[in-house]
DNA sequence: TCTCTGACCGTCCGATCGGTCAGTGTTGTT
DNA sequence: AACAACACTGACCGATCGGACGGTCAGAGA
């Protein structure tokens, strides 16, 4: 149940860390109160401002943690070696896997970049971000510089589609579930990383060449 | 600035629906008040019971009434004839320029989608959500049917890569300011339309098959 | 003219918000 | 045993929350 990983002092501050992660990333930063972490901790409210100055400071603590958590997860997820289209499948097998491992650290980053945009990044250091998209994007400047990513197509850009669709997925599995083309995916992300992977690689247009050639005209 | 087109009564409520999507839209649920939402519609508190049961049913109307402008306006983007990647193309350019011409109820929307999945979305009609994921399918399950959609892939992951790709992009375009490969799109979402049409239909992998052949294996 | 309706406002309520503060254990060091 | 350091608590603060309530006022129908 516990989503951070270094047991740090394992006792005390921790455990409002803990509770405070669960409700932020169910509720929103302002959708939580300080007696709804204090209690879900066990402790009393006052603890918590003890340990940590203000909500505030407690919700960056929480936001910081997970966002060096996913630079390290995603590190790992790139370590495999194997052509562009292992790698790519194995990464998106890999950031997939992540999102579902650790649900609760993935969707307060995400409300996070999503919703504050720029707001909240600058009082946060900027460095985190930039670092993990370093990261995210080392795949793709190697494809670039080994001539296995398409000619003419910004490395910028296949991280966005890639990521993207990642991301959306897990944001949006459970209404996924409501609709029949889709409910088979939302059970089974290996499946949808599968289909992603191939329809990223190959593109979505029919290159057999029929009656009509729409695939060559973008370089 | 406006965001609600249809003029409904010309008073009264509206401006406070107009707030409510404002302040909705930047802060969230939780964090808007009922007092600051009168405050900027320029009435009284209590008026806002007046015209609205209760801060969600004012809420939920909002909501309603952003989604269905969304589904109009992309059932709009999707009359233009010419060939897939034409179509995808005008479908991608649509999509972003809704996003950003109507950032407000854009931002409520998904961030309805994206925070709460299924659970809000039972109280609202789930008939809302099943009509614009199939005018946003349109697209894709008519490109099936000519035979201009890549065989053996669901027009539902292309779908998804195309949506993913466009919603993320909205959602994070401040952000991406900030990171130097990205600041020309962010700048420009035109340039951006091209390059994700472009990847979406010819995929990312290098098909000029030099030293490694990695985008024939997903068939 | 009388009445009824609906838009609108000012005031008040109990609950809860984030945060402070004085004080009480508990623990380890000397 | 004395002491300091620290974890922790309960009582409390001013502000604000969503919402209720009673009342004013303009216009429509009789």
């Amino acid at each position: 149940m516990l989503e951070f990983s270094p047991p740090q002092t394992a006792t005390g501050g921790r455990l409002i860390l803990q509770a405070a992660l669960d409700l932020f990333a169910a509720n929103g930063y302002e959708g939580v109160s300080v007696n709804s972490i204090a209690e879900r901790a066990g402790v009393c409210k006052s603890n918590v401002f003890h340990h940590f100055a203000s909500k505030e400071a407690l919700y960056l603590e929480v936001l910081r943690t997970a966002s060096l958590e996913w630079g390290d997860d995603i590190t790992e997820a790139n370590h495999v070696e194997g052509s562009f289209s292992d790698r790519l499948r194995a990464f998106i097998g890999g950031v997939l896997q992540r999102l579902f491992q650790r649900p609760l650290q993935s969707r307060l980053m995400l409300r996070e970049i999503l919703d504050n945009g720029a707001l909240r990044a600058e009082q946060m250091s900027d460095d985190v971000y930039q670092r993990n998209f370093e990261m995210e994007m080392a795949i793709f400047r190697r494809a670039q510089a080994d001539g296995e990513l398409r000619q003419g197509l910004d490395p910028a850009v296949a991280w966005m589609l890639t990521m993207s669709a990642c991301l959306n997925f897990f944001q949006i599995r459970d209404l996924l579930r409501h609709i029949p083309s889709f409910n088979h995916y939302a059970e089974d992300p290996e499946i949808y990383a599968d289909q992603v992977c191939a329809g990223l690689l190959g593109g979505i247009a029919d290159s057999s060449g029929s009656d009509s050639r729409d695939a060559g005209e973008m370089s």
